[in-house]
DNA sequence: AGAAAAATGTACATATGTGTCGAAAATAAC
DNA sequence: GTTATTTTCGACACATATGTACATTTTTCT
């Protein structure tokens, strides 16, 4: 385990702590992150957190600063993003549930467990949801769709993606890329055309066999 | 809080023990399911504990022993009930998401979160997924689509679902009710006749205003 | 009522976690 | 090179959890 990489000359930083806390989220939910455990990962003191933060409050408060900063933005950038088609739109849309630099997927199952044990947590999570719904749904409307259909089918679109982060699945980019067009026509009850989905898989570097 | 009420005249059991054990897995998450506080809860000892399970890890296999038993098989049975239409199978189906004797949402999430941190729970779950997942699709077949079709409408009644038990939202059984026969058509395609509508809201105790 | 069994409780040993204090070391600033 | 600042670390005090041994109480059985 290497060291973080700070430009000053110590062991330690804010962001070491942060970034090490992160990946003890995603990988085993908040009760792992522990200060004794995070400073054998980094080769530290434990005590020597107390320089950075306050304590293991302000470290939890920190994850989940950064989980709100990164995913319900760019879902609604995408929803508003340009299309010619619904099904175009929707493609937008699924960026996020490819790219990991639009959506993390990991970080948003571990605050969601987490919620579980948090109500104030619960309540940011929740609105969260209610954003993003209402962005999607604004994306159906704006192709004419009826508001209750509108509000069901932002609804599909939403569930299965945050079920499908809930089922922790590791597939493999073929797998997921050959489900996408049964997808998009379920969602939108319009085909994509075939040049839609060129574009799409061209922008996520897959080459359809 | 009141004793667990047993046959025998003791304050304890196996069973107390495990249901403390379920409503604090279910309310806060595995990390919560501690001896000390659930002796405190059941107003009793902790040590007693140890006349009943030989560990912690004992009592926690037999929650998630519980939840194997409750969870999967329902889903399977209903989707296998008679039907004389897709749309109806489908609400056979969605018999599940709205009556918690079929299945237990809010445990099914308490799992998945603790699934974060074991791999050996990890494994299970995604086989109780596997076997969701192909019941679910040879629904779909049954009716005469074809199998990829099958399957990707599979993974949307059941990723749905999955999404909404995460968004652990708490809403009326009205709001829900509207929406059913929208998700029916998006699932299916087609749109469910009124008498089929009517006979499931009957049976969950419900009328449409 | 007396013996056996089932269940409970107290004391102890141990492990892992948090957070504070002040000394020591490493780096940066002058 | 000396000084000041920033960071690191060890010792301490405390809290919460697990599990064992053994004595005690409560209930059941005869």
């Amino acid at each position: 385990m290497d060291q973080a990489l700070n430009d000053t000359g110590w062991r330690g930083s804010q962001e070491g702590w942060l970034e090490a806390a992160y990946h003890s989220l995603l990988e085993s939910g908040v009760d792992s992150v522990k200060i004794l455990p995070l400073a054998k990962k980094l080769n530290l003191s434990r005590t020597s957190f107390y320089w950075f933060f306050k304590d293991r409050e302000e470290l939890l408060s920190a994850l989940v600063a950064r989980w709100r900063d990164k995913n319900t933005g760019n879902i609604i950038k995408q929803s508003e993003a340009y299309a010619e088609s619904l099904a175009e739109a929707m493609l937008n849309v699924f960026d996020c549930w490819l790219n990991t630099d639009l959506f993390d997927a990991k970080f948003e199952f571990a605050i969601r467990s987490w919620a579980l044990q948090s109500d104030e947590l619960l309540a940011e999570v929740q609105h969260a949801d209610q954003i993003r719904l209402e962005a999607l749904k604004r994306m159906f409307m704006r192709f004419g769709l009826p508001e209750t259909t509108s509000d069901v089918r932002a609804r599909t679109t939403y569930l299965v993606q945050i079920g499908y982060i809930s089922m922790q699945s590791r597939e493999d980019i073929a797998v997921r890329m050959k489900r996408i067009p049964e997808y998009i026509a379920i969602y939108t009850g319009e085909v994509p055309q075939q040049r839609e989905l060129d574009r799409f898989f061209s922008r996520h570097g897959y080459r359809p066999s």
